[in-house]
DNA sequence: TCACACCATGAAGTTACTATAGGGTCAAGT
DNA sequence: ACTTGACCCTATAGTAACTTCATGGTGTGA
């Protein structure tokens, strides 16, 4: 199987899989006699799996730890339970981040209803008197 | 005032300020004798306006925008409600996203209760068999 | 004069890719 | 045989919004 094949079973682009390939996620593959890559079933299991971690939007770091766990099928899967646990957390934070977020901008947007002159538009007021805050440590690796 | 600080008040680091100078969000300031930035009342101002749309979530090219419409103060502010509008609908979005991927976490955490062997972990079955959807385009600059 | 906090520049690192440049391979059609 | 087009290869740079690092100058209190 080539690298397009491999490619559109596991629903992204080839890029992506030399990328995989490059940052130690997927496994170098044989290659043809033209230097082609050439997969088998366990690229396509391997790389279906990192698809849909990635789904999930858990980042390189989490998938990588998870295919430690899976190359050492004799271990107990505790640390899966825990790594999964973390990242909804961090999906927890993040949504009640957005949602205060939401909040704030809902009541800027109340400043305003009409298009009247910028200097008078209770947006901007509210952009340049808001209490400047720290900025907030990432809980997440969520944007 | 030196830019350290410019930054104390703005909460920000001196690399952020210096970045965004470089950016040309941040005008760039006068230097003393000794070649140090030094800035006044309009660029505490405007700094404090950044950071606030920072702490919204805001691209650059989005303070970009306002800080544009700013500083035409004649014009009309219709583009600014437009830009907040837009803005609150990729909140919404990223919201709806985030709440449909922790279901499928919850879901993907209950298949496995138990501290067992990884072979049998529900989890990595689930995540190894998932249907691989397609990646889909991002509505929004939130990650 | 020394230590130490503060300032300066420029380059590289971060994440997970995507895009581009410049080329090689292969099967089908003429 | 030749060409066209789809596919493959490598290497490099770009994305967003910073952060970190290396290296060195400036100012002040003891």
């Amino acid at each position: 199987m080539k690298i397009g094949e491999l490619a559109q079973v596991a629903q992204c682009t080839v890029e992506t899989v030399r990328y995989y390939e490059k940052e130690g996620l997927l496994p170098a593959p044989a290659r043809t006699a033209a230097n082609y890559r050439s997969y088998g079933r366990a690229h396509v299991d391997r790389l279906r799996f990192i698809r849909n971690c990635r789904a999930l939007d858990m980042t390189h770091a989490e998938i990588r730890a998870l295919l430690g766990l899976i190359d050492q099928p004799a271990g107990d899967c505790g640390a899966v339970n825990q790594l999964v646990d973390e990242h909804i957390a961090h999906v927890d934070v993040r949504i009640a981040e957005l949602s205060q977020l939401k909040q704030q901008l809902s009541e800027l947007r109340q400043r305003c209803q009409s298009e009247q002159a910028v200097d008078a538009c209770g947006i901007l007021q509210g952009l340049a008197s808001m209490e400047t805050e720290p900025r907030h440590e990432r809980h997440t690796h969520l944007g």
